[in-house]
DNA sequence: AGACAAGCCTGTACGC
DNA sequence: TGCGTACAGGCTTGTC
C-alpha cells in the first residue's frame, strides 16, 4: 500500500452515508445553539451572523448535491462541504470533544452535532431563499453521479463538450457531481477504460460501459457505506467506518496483481492526482 | 526534514 | 482575439 494513499476524503458515497445519518438525527429537531470556534470554518459570511441565522431553526429535510450537504431548515438552507478531512459526529454534550472541532450545533433533544476538520478545508454557510449564494455554488455542478440521468446519452454529450482525459472528466464537478479520486479510478477499471483515455476517442460501446460502471460503482459504494482506509480516515456520524475499501480493484493497489488478470496495477499521476489502473484490462 | 495526500478555486500559459 | 484546456499554486496538517 502506498504511503499516504489512504482514502480519507469523502466523496459521494461517504457524503450520502452522512446525509442518511443526518436525516435520521436532524429532521424535526430545532437547533438551539451554534458555536463556531474554527476561524476558517465559516468564511463566506461572518461566523456570528451564521450562528444567528441557524439558531432557533427547525430542520425539515437533508439533501445532497454531489459532495455538498444541504440541511433544509424552515426559512433557509445550511450548506456543508466536508472537503478533505471534514467530518460530522453526533455526540452527547459530555462526550470528549476531539481536537479540531470547529463547530458545535446543540439540538433540542440535548445532543450535539459536531463538525471536526483537521485541515480546515471544509466549510459551512447558511443561505436564505432569496440569496443567490446557493445557486452560485450548486448551480455550477453537473448532474449528481447517483442520479438516473447519468446514462450513456448524457456521457456522450459530455465527451463532445469536454475534450480531455477520462479521469479529468470524471473529476470535473461541473460535468458530473460527486466523483473524487478514489471512485474515478474504480469507475475507469469497472468500465475497462484507461484513465488517460482521451474523451473524444470514446465510442458508443465505451460510453455504455462507462455509464454502467458509474452506476454500479457508486451504488455498491453507497451500499457499503463508503470507503475508510487507514487512521483518521472517513467515519460516519456515529464514528463507524465504511467497508467499500475491500472492493477496491485499483485505488491504492499500485504494484499489486490485478484481481482479474494478475498484471501489476500501474500507478502514476494524472490530472494532478494519484492514479491507478490495470494496463492489461483497461484500454 | 520535507514530500505527499486531497477538493476546489484562481491565475496563467499555451495551442488551435 | 478568444476559447478551451493544462498546469501550478494556495489552502492545511498528519503521516511517512
Amino acid at each position: 500500500m502506498l504511503a499516504g494513499a489512504t482514502g480519507r476524503v469523502p466523496e459521494l458515497p461517504e457524503v450520502e452515508t452522512v446525509r442518511r445519518g443526518l436525516a435520521g438525527t436532524l429532521v424535526g429537531r430545532t437547533v438551539t445553539e451554534v458555536k463556531i470556534s474554527g476561524p476558517r470554518t465559516v468564511r463566506r459570511q461572518d461566523p456570528a451572523e451564521f450562528a444567528r441565522r441557524v439558531e432557533g431553526r427547525r430542520v425539515v429535510s437533508v439533501d445532497r448535491r454531489g459532495k455538498y450537504l444541504l440541511v433544509e431548515c424552515c426559512g433557509g438552507t445550511l450548506v456543508i462541504h466536508l472537503r478533505m478531512t471534514g467530518s460530522l459526529r453526533v455526540s452527547d454534550p459530555g462526550a470528549d470533544r476531539s481536537r479540531h472541532t470547529h463547530a458545535v450545533f446543540t439540538l433540542d433533544d440535548g445532543r450535539e452535532l459536531r463538525f471536526v476538520d483537521p485541515r480546515t478545508f471544509g466549510e459551512l454557510f447558511f443561505v436564505f431563499p432569496e440569496e443567490t449564494l446557493l445557486d452560485d455554488v450548486i448551480g455550477r455542478l453537473g448532474p449528481d453521479a447517483a442520479s438516473d440521468s447519468v446514462d450513456a446519452g448524457l456521457l456522450g454529450d459530455l465527451v463532445t463538450r469536454r475534450h480531455t482525459t477520462l479521469k479529468a472528466l470524471l473529476l470535473d464537478q461541473r460535468m458530473i457531481a460527486g466523483v473524487g479520486n478514489i471512485y474515478a479510478d474504480e469507475i475507469c477499471f469497472a468500465a475497462a477504460l484507461r484513465p488517460d483515455r482521451r474523451t473524444e476517442s470514446l465510442g458508443p460501446d465505451d460510453l455504455a460501459r462507462l455509464a454502467a460502471a458509474l452506476q454500479s460503482v457508486i451504488q455498491r459504494a453507497v451500499e457499503a457505506r463508503g470507503t475508510s482506509l487507514g487512521d483518521g480516515s472517513y467515519r460516519d456520524l456515529d464514528g463507524a467506518p465504511g467497508t467499500f475499501q475491500s472492493e477496491h480493484a485499483v485505488y491504492g493497489r499500485g504494484g499489486e496483481p490485478c484481481s482479474v488478470c494478475g498484471t501489476a496495477i500501474a500507478g502514476g499521476r494524472l490530472a494532478g492526482r494519484s492514479t491507478h489502473f490495470c494496463p492489461s484490462c483497461q484500454r
